[in-house]
DNA sequence: TTTATACATAGGAATGTATCTATATATTAA
DNA sequence: TTAATATATAGATACATTCCTATGTATAAA
């Protein structure tokens, strides 16, 4: 899978699409049950899942009415590493800690 | 240090600060030298060099006349990894190769 | 088949961003 | 001190993004 980085990273440059990919980190969601830790419209809220499925960092699967949202993983990580490593020598990968 | 993952994510979401990064990879560079390599005016390339100095990307160094900007491995290897972290299991880190 | 529910899409207003030209500031050379 | 060079800042314009309201579409329930 050939990921865009610069899709990838203005799709993770807002804030609200971040919260989202929290709220999935370890459980799919569906739309509505998004929307309830928002006060954003449901429609801008359905924007950002856009987005984010657009950037490959959510997939989807419909039931019956409802559509549910979960984080591809692979995505996230492929994208950071890949980027870092246009940059940073492979032997200094991996040494700094978390942004505090 | 503690980074701004937003800033620094907007800040390397636009080509042309990409771009500027590349050519900061292994040497150090003043504000004419970029400018040689794209087809902005030198405003431009100083908006983006503010950007990316704003989001701790780069740093600089004034000698005589002329300003030379440098990349900060350390800011952009904190933060991908920072931002993998809120999102992905530790064990599984590292294990992505590059987005071909 | 009609109505209700879940979600997506369309269109518009407000705001943010990238680029340009013009100009200010700092440093060096004459 | 005056002129030239390197860079930054200011202000304007074009375009992109975010959010809203209104509405379309798909599915399930009555």
């Amino acid at each position: 899978m050939a990921y865009d980085l610069n899709k990838f990273f203005k799709a993770i440059s807002d804030p609200n699409r971040v919260k989202i990919m929290e709220l999935l980190k370890d459980k799919e969601l569906n739309v509505s049950e998004i929307c309830q830790h928002f006060d954003m419209q449901q429609p801008s809220v359905s924007h950002h899942l856009s987005v984010l499925k657009n950037a490959d960092i959510v997939a989807h699967t419909k039931r019956g009415k409802e559509v549910y949202y979960r984080l591809d993983s692979i995505c996230i990580t492929s994208c950071c590493n890949g980027f870092q490593e246009q940059f940073v020598e492979i032997e200094k990968l991996g040494k700094a800690g978390k942004a505090q």
